[in-house]
DNA sequence: GATCATAGTCGTCTGCCTGACGATAATCAG
DNA sequence: CTGATTATCGTCAGGCAGACGACTATGATC
């Protein structure tokens, strides 16, 4: 029997993305101004339609390196220089969610190091990273950052509060933290990617043991840095570890 | 401006589902036999279209009623008799994924008490519970039951797979082993459910330490039962907390 | 009714991990 | 040289998990 196309109802397809990265020991998210409406002006996610011949992990791969130049890591390739995390978040089919249309959007989730360029190259339109309670804070008249005052279009607000939950979790338990560091760094600049995702203090003689003591997550490379002042510290390399037994703790309260 | 429906490629969207139950101490998928080409006489997991104005959850649990008679479980109520947890597993969306059409679908994972009716309800064609070791056994003609030689439609076994390794990781850290066993249970069927879906044997001492001494995890109703044999045994409902902070330890090896 | 098999429940002990925190080391800014 | 800063090592006590002994309460069997 021949397919029926009108058998089913026709939707439209889209990814969108939360890419984290830690910048000034902060958690941020990269953020674009709408151009059209709806929500014509407003912040919202990066996205885009996907292709009627493409995956939908190459679709989210695509719009990442439109918007940001990283590429998505392939785990069976060595880390290349501009490499982020991805992987698929949740699916958000609301029938409301897009006022136009039936839009069905599959958010992934990027976690990228503190990219050198503060402007992310791609299109003409206004890009920029912004820490997530400012993007997430629904009293956006309170926001420090005057330019976030409205909240993210469409559900970006609740897709990004998933992947923020979903970076903080995984980070426990998998070696996922690295993915936020550049390709040499030290045990204190791994602390600072914990403190900045969960938002606590850990200590750091702990932190310490704990992350030279889990075999395979970190790897030295012999050299030592000095880049934050005081004591040269060790640097290191991700190890091959991805699963992280026993997880690192995060503090209660 | 106004929408223009040919700016982007239409895609057919379904949900799948993967529900999962404990019965004689083996972990079972529910399967259904495929009755139309593509793969037709082939095993599948269950699943449908979403309808035009339905909420892609409101389809997998609607799905899930009409196979086994079971209704998603609302949190916020207290958990009614036929009741079974459903949440969203992943997006499948590959291009050649239904030699049919472009068909993105959007997989949910049910956990379900074993059902009084072996035979669920719903439509005439052929449903079963099958042990997911026989549906993943990539050399189907070695499995122990004839009848499921082939292996599943699609890419069924993929989802199916995803979704064991996510319902054995999340029994870890949250409570919801407490699905798979009905309303009032023992620690001793508790233990047999951890067993069951990790495929390892836990010390029964041990066990009860550890769940008895969660708080929050376990609630004495005052009843005994001695439907294993044996000593009877207190019987318990699933207490209020949803995270187990410590984590059961699932055994190495 | 005595005995046995089965399952449940309570304890003990030891080793490991964690959190708290003292102490020392190596750099830079004045 | 002194102080500030960061890194790193060590110590100690408390808690939890694994291994396992012991006892309890039922049904089955003789």
């Amino acid at each position: 029997m021949p397919y029926d196309p009108s058998a089913f109802p026709a939707f439209a397809v889209t990814v969108d993305l939360v890419v984290l990265t830690v910048r000034r020991h902060a958690l941020c998210a990269l953020a674009v101004r709408r151009g059209e409406p709806p929500f014509k002006g407003r912040w919202a996610l990066p996205g885009g339609f996907v292709r009627a011949d493409e995956d939908l992990t190459a679709a989210a791969a695509r719009e990442l390196a439109e918007e940001t130049g990283l590429h998505a890591h392939d785990p069976a390739l060595p880390v290349p220089p501009n490499a982020a995390h991805l992987e698929q978040l949740a699916t958000y089919g609301d029938p409301k969610r897009d006022p136009r249309m039936r839009v069905v959007s599959v958010a992934h989730l990027a976690l990228a190091p503190d990219l050198p360029a503060p402007r992310p190259g791609g299109d003409a339109h206004s890009v920029r990273w912004a820490p997530v309670e400012s993007l997430l804070d629904q009293e956006g008249a309170f926001s420090r950052d005057a330019d976030l005052a409205a909240p993210l279009a469409f559900d970006h607000a609740r897709i990004l509060a998933d992947g923020v939950e979903r970076a903080r979790s995984k980070i426990e338990y998998s070696s996922l933290a690295t993915a936020f560091c550049p390709q040499e760094f030290t045990v204190g600049e791994l602390r600072r990617v914990y403190e900045a995702v969960w938002g606590v203090a850990l200590d750091p003689r702990n932190f310490h043991r704990k992350v030279t003591g889990t075999p395979g997550f970190l790897v030295p490379t012999g050299g030592t840095t000095t880049r934050q002042g005081g004591r040269p510290a060790q640097l290191f390399r991700a190890g091959g570890a991805t699963l992280l037994n026993p997880p690192m703790l995060r503090p209660e309260v």
